[in-house]
DNA sequence: CTATTATATTGCATTATGCAAATTAATACT
DNA sequence: AGTATTAATTTGCATAATGCAATATAATAG
């Protein structure tokens, strides 16, 4: 293996079946996936040569016949991975490991709001977490970068949000991020990656199709397909937002914010509101309705995706978020005519650090055999 | 080879590559599937020899430079595949080669409605079929098995419709299948089926990512995601139908069928409906009102998917359903804050014949990378 | 007529996998 | 206690699939 991050397509398989069980031994992998049990023997052995996998004793052995097996695991330090989520105000940045551990992170305030000003800051940032660590550059899969926002036609460039106006021609691509992190870097917007977050470290990842309700100041998300993000002809795949008009009312932040500021309680930004806004009847008028909302989003979601998990996550007040998914567990029927249980319907466990789903980014890339596209015996 | 049916990996997704592109060189194979050129010479001389493919001087070749390429091609008497659809009033079978082409169809009145019965019929017509016609059985991949209907909860049942209620407790498996045909049996149902009709053989064959809108006595449809059958969690995935409760008006050709008879013009079944009766005012305006809804239908679609191409195909009239996409090509804004242009929107070419989908379904098996699952470099 | 160009093929090395036999460490039975 | 049974894992060997580099081929350009 010339290099510990170039695994083959069945060593990611192998990846993403432990990832999903948590700890698996090597004939309960040769079963699942359809291999030789000598062919995981090899590979395994590899990877746990290369520091990918660590072995220990079956924990669950209890009384039985033959050959006791050990049991395989993700070893958190056999792979890391640094996060950036660009806030209109600030950078936040991370290094984490395989096992989705903050191993380091800081937050920044912007110099300038010029490309080459945040990506610097950006760069430089965390080129310092994994020096001031370190890390083996070699053990580092890549950086991944979030935002806030949606894409335009134009399916590489972000919409231009107001605080990043200044970036109208910058098409977002990886060649012109790496020169600045040098090394591999993917982006996607805050939505997507927050689905990351939940398929690699958070509710999901033992789930290849679910979708994400991403709240925030607008209303995002993604969905996850055979345990890759579904992005669609322009990156709009999981936008749920377009589904509720902006000219009418929406279980969005900004619309949360509208309402309030209407009812004469302005207030500067999302995180503000606190738990004596929660109490407000205005507010509680607004849960009501909005729960509502989502509960025909969830309809709408299982009637087109049919996932098995939809996740609700996001920067609204986590209480909000909570009150949103009690409402969808006391809905016996999620609509008319629907003949099935209702999908299985989750509270997000990760959305409190945007940038850990930016991290996990290089982490699939290198991890997930569908990202292998192919090359099929290439690699090593 | 040891059977021509047990492609490996890298030519299935030869397979795939050409039948996007109608015909494709080596060294295009080689550059867009990022294998090796040696490798394409290797598998695709196994391919025509074994029947697969054919090879022949490049149609568009023009006065250039180098080596002329030889452009490979889908032999249409490669592989053939079987195909049932099953009627409450009738069933209707088919062969056909890999082109698509119906090489023989039957039509059977229903024996008894007993799930023996009618299987029993279906199996005994396609060998039939595929004796008369002289097969070499090798050659025919399967057969594909479709029906009207959705899923309940339990997955794999078919939704009890009421001239199937005696097949209560009749899970249709492939392995209660099999034994009736004698060969590898899959099954969907008729909007599914009609997705791979297109994908194989219609407007679709280079689309990765589309959306079915399936419009018969109920709204059904599909999604293909990846070039691969987006099913869900009780395959229920593109199920649009229960986006328009039942209670209300909705786009559905049983709500065509009950708006008539309350005019006074009862029909007996959704083809009788003629051009006599899409004169009629209270037509006209059903076809406006369903149209809009077909445009909001649309407008979720790309909100939730966002696939390249959404198809509108089924067994309403044709003239309804030409009328619905050209509604959509007259629509300049999809929708309230839909800041890209609208998907493509095209008529189904391939809905005229339910059986020709099931038939896709065994190709699609023994074709796709996808179906491949996982054991890569197995087989031949 | 020769140089250039691009496709396709072939020989050889390497990589990835499967198969079958051997090894190992537990329980079950006498 | 000693042997049989069981199941996971490993190892040696054969096979399959691929890549690389050199070669053959057939066109155009000058």
């Amino acid at each position: 293996m010339a290099n510990d991050l170039n695994l083959g397509y069945n060593s990611r398989r192998i990846m993403a079946s432990i990832r999903a069980s948590g700890l698996q031994s090597r004939a309960d992998l040769a079963r699942s996936l359809g291999v030789n049990p000598a062919t995981v023997t090899r590979l395994t052995t590899s990877m746990v040569d290369g520091g990918l996998l660590t072995e220990e004793a079956d924990p669950r052995r209890q009384g039985l016949k033959g050959y006791p097996a050990k049991v395989l695991k993700i070893e958190p330090t056999g792979l890391y991975s640094a996060g950036v989520y660009l806030d209109p105000d600030r950078i936040r940045t991370c290094v984490i490991n395989a096992a989705g551990e903050i191993m380091a992170n800081d937050e920044l305030a912007l110099p300038d709001r010029s490309f080459q000003s945040v990506m610097s800051a950006a760069a430089k940032s965390v080129k310092e977490q994994i020096n001031d660590l370190g890390l083996d550059q070699n053990r580092v899969a890549g950086c991944g970068v979030s935002y806030p926002g949606q894409y335009k036609e134009d399916s590489l460039r972000v919409q231009r949000i107001k605080q990043f106006k200044d970036w109208p021609n910058v098409s977002i691509e990886q060649d012109l991020l790496k020169p600045y992190f040098g090394m591999p870097v993917k982006h996607t917007n805050d939505a997507k990656a927050a689905c990351l977050a939940e398929l690699y470290h958070g509710v999901c990842t033992d789930v290849e199709d679910f979708c994400y309700i991403w709240l925030s100041y607008g209303i995002g998300g993604g969905a996850v397909v055979g345990g890759n993000p579904h992005l669609g002809r322009v990156q709009g795949a999981g936008e749920w937002g377009g589904l509720f008009p902006k000219s009418n009312c929406r279980p969005s932040g900004q619309d949360l914010f509208d309402t309030l500021k209407e009812a004469g309680v302005p207030i500067g930004k999302l995180s503000d509101i606190g738990l004596e806004h929660l109490k407000m009847p205005i507010v509680y008028s607004w849960r009501e309705r909005a729960a509502k909302q989502i509960q025909w989003l969830c309809l709408v979601i299982a009637r087109t995706f049919d996932p098995k998990i939809i996740v609700i996550g996001g920067t609204l007040h986590p209480q909000i978020l909570d009150g949103f998914v009690d409402h969808m567990l006391l809905v016996s029927v999620l609509g008319d005519d629907y003949q099935h249980s209702p999908p299985n319907i989750v509270r997000a466990s990760r959305d409190d650090l945007p940038e850990l789903g930016a991290a996990a980014l290089p982490i699939h890339d290198v991890t997930n055999p569908t990202a292998y596209a192919g090359k099929a015996n290439k690699g090593w």
